[in-house]
DNA sequence: TATAATGGTGAGTGATTACTCACTGCAATT
DNA sequence: AATTGCAGTGAGTAATCACTCACCATTATA
């Protein structure tokens, strides 16, 4: 929760919100993630965040709005380590590997995710009712996630290390693998003994197995 | 739409249900699917069946009750081929491979959730938020899911078929890219060019890589 | 010092919510 | 013929919904 709290205002940082402001998107994001976007009040949002309820109407004209101002943030800055500049050249001198990139990304963002869980609980839940998400997703997330991937995928594909299939389909399979390894981790199971390390680590050789052209 | 009406007769054909009560079923099961659970009324659904608002209520005593009545059989039936009698014995004599297994399993149930598209979608939705369907999966779909994939894991793992690491890893990870399949197909990709066959050939072929011993 | 702008308030709005209940029509049982 | 039981009805209910607005407080601008 502490963590959390603490990232959230990472997360806004670059938008100058007042206290108020900042109590209202953590209450709300804590909300929606426990019950559900429709589910939740916007009078309980207030009473959460210890703020009038026309406060929260000050700041975003309606609820949907408040939920947009959540989401997009977080989606921006999930494919952030695949939009920055000269990614190719970065990627091409850093990782000789699919497996040295296949690993940096899952790591890199696994902290993320983890952060951010909350939001991106939200996000899946409410894309498939809020066209404006999958919009804003298609064109932020997939479409610029998809453009690099099959970059970095033709230039392993080059290399040999990766199985001459469309792109489209390996990014598919590493994005089930992983997005499974998290669903499982904080859906199915939450609160059994699960071990990050060794579930991960299994993900990842299966995900270079599968994908992989060495025989092991 | 008139295949998934279809459908939902066979689904409660156990049942017994009047007319009307199908009536609501439908209604809600088309709702729920576009507008989630908590964004449909029940004024919503009585309009869209053709019935008194007060109908419903006679047969559901509240509006979660419809929603358990509706998802429930179909949990049952979605682990149907995992718990026949004799499923070990029938298992393997039929499938000498794990490949043999995979393709028959995959493809059993693809059918299955094509023609359940709707439900499986309120399901997925759901589960996060209503325990008692959390309850009902875990007790109904996972564990036995677990419980009949541990025996068969366990048997392709002595016949040198099948990666040595715990059952519920190898599950994961194949439900993983099965459920990945279906969601790139429904959620992401519904009105692009997807072509079933190759895709699921890929995913098969996916599987058994990143989990199979043989060295292609 | 006056004026504007902005953040915050909470009572109030009509609409909508899930759900109730007294009632009707009809078929089966007595 | 009288009674019971059940499917179905729709007006009604209190609660809750997202959202508004007239009004205060504080700070920045003139």
């Amino acid at each position: 929760m502490s963590d959390q709290d603490l990232f959230d205002e990472e997360l806004f940082e670059g938008e100058e919100l007042t206290e108020k402001q900042k109590k209202i998107l953590i209450a709300a994001i804590e909300s929606f993630s426990e019950k559900g976007f429709a589910a939740t009040s916007t009078n309980e949002i207030a009473k959460k965040a210890g703020v009038a309820e026309g406060t929260i109407f000050r700041h975003y004209k309606t609820k949907k709005e408040l939920l947009l101002n959540i989401v997009s943030p977080v989606m921006a800055k999930l494919v952030a380590p695949f939009v920055i500049r000269d990614f190719d050249k970065v990627l091409n001198k850093r990782f000789d590997t699919f497996e040295e990139f296949l690993r940096a990304v899952f790591k890199n963002r696994h902290e993320f995710i983890e952060k951010n869980s909350q939001i991106i609980r939200i996000l899946l839940q409410e894309i498939p009712f809020q066209p404006e998400l999958r919009e804003q997703f298609k064109e932020h997330v997939a479409a610029k996630l998809f453009e690099r991937f099959t970059k970095a995928a033709a230039y392993y594909q080059e290399k040999g290390q990766l199985l001459e299939i469309p792109p489209a389909s390996a990014l598919r399979m590493t994005a089930s693998s992983i997005i499974g390894y998290f669903i499982a981790k904080y859906v199915i199971f939450p609160e059994s003994e699960w071990d990050d390390e060794v579930e991960m680590e299994r993900t990842i050789q299966f995900i270079l197995r599968g994908l992989g052209t060495e025989t092991k």
